[in-house]
DNA sequence: ACCTGAACACCGTTCAAGT
DNA sequence: ACCTGAACACCGTTCAAGT
């Protein structure tokens, strides 16, 4: 029993059944153990989150320099960074609001890039790419906005099934907010023109179309 | 008592307290009521959640062809909605993680707009001031994208205080993560180096000019 | 029609006690 | 050193009973 394997498990439980039902007495059961027995490795439910979060934060791969083309500059990098921490979103997409939502230790650790060691080697490797230092926070604050923008509306999106569906109140059932099929055409017309084209999923190119116009964006603020 | 009353001082809670201090007893201790009694109005603790979100939802302010100046385009249109959106956010920063972070009932249903009357004013609006179909959908995409990514990091920054500071654990001192003033120089130089750049609070700024880029850049794809 | 008391199942957390 | 039983305070939620 170590604090690593409970924070191994608790992300886990939280992927595949959901923040709500990661609890000390299930996260307990679950290894075997009286959920007291917990509390020696981590300080409550809150630290046990936060763990979490860290740990996925920390998962996110940094490209080194040996991964990209000797040719490849801080474009390369960032395309290559934006892709995995996608990838850590797409594959906990239940776990992936909390490194949104849980305040960071210092206010210029943004998520998701919230950790120490993964400012340091985002501002190292753009500087070492010929960004300036004013120019390396900057693009560290447009970054981190279009990364969580993105990324969020696409965790979002993944765990919908996980919520199970509400009956509506027995009474007042005249303004039920309508669900997919039937929709009010009355009262949203161009929603319902719209439906098909709004209904179409477009989350990769959305995604790679958005990075680019970002990366040409720091381009011309640094060219300026 | 009315289901929107009750909507109302939970959103106060919230914003006073912080999500976790919603409990539907204290809400009725608050309400000078007994907490079953809540239940004749609202569907359980998630049902009252997703009021709430709603209710944030519709309370963000859509400009009308009055607010804005005839010669004004579908820039003005989207400026203007843009710090609308905003203005709640801020007045709110605890519930509005809560918007971003419910599914919505619809996929296409994208937070922070991520009501069918609100998509409604949105595409009529741009289709209003010469958008095409496609253009509408696709700036709606890219606009809540947008809004989500500053809007979160904003309200998530401002909420900082309400967390209590955590005690580090007895054991494993060594690994706590370094906390403001005590900054690994070692480990982190270039975090240290730019201490002060990262330090600086340009909100405001990045919100503009983000919101400016995407405009030049929803402007190029339509002239396209 | 609206509110409540009592009850149930389930939480997080503490601490003395076990091995 | 590590785990647990028992206990406490606090939850969400139901339902029969009050007015």
């Amino acid at each position: 029993m170590t604090r690593a394997r409970i924070v191994e498990t608790a992300t886990r439980l939280i992927d595949t059944e959901g923040v709500a039902a990661l609890t000390m007495r299930r996260l307990g059961a679950a290894l075997d153990v009286e959920a007291m027995s917990l509390y020696r490795y981590v300080n409550g439910r809150e630290d046990l989150l936060e763990a979490v979060v860290d740990a996925l934060v920390d998962s996110i791969e940094i490209p080194a320099a040996s991964d990209l083309q000797p040719v490849d500059g801080w474009q390369a990098f960032l395309q290559v960074l934006a892709h995995n921490v996608r990838q850590v979103a797409i594959e906990h997409p239940a776990a992936f609001p909390l490194i949104a939502t849980r305040h960071p230790a210092a206010p210029w650790l943004r998520p998701p890039l919230r950790s120490l060691r993964m400012v340091e080697a985002f501002l190292t490797g753009l500087e070492a790419r010929g960004f300036s230092q004013r120019q390396a926070v900057g693009a560290y604050r447009s970054f981190t906005s279009f990364l969580l923008g993105h990324l969020l509306l696409e965790a979002a999106m993944q765990g919908a099934p996980l919520a199970p569906a509400e009956e509506p109140l027995d009474e007042g059932d005249a303004h039920v907010p309508n669900r997919d099929a039937e929709l009010d055409v009355r009262e949203f017309p161009t929603v319902a023109r719209l439906r098909r084209p709004l209904a179409e999923d477009h989350t990769d190119e959305e995604f790679e179309t958005a990075l680019e116009h970002l990366l040409v964006r720091l381009d011309l603020e640094n060219a300026q």
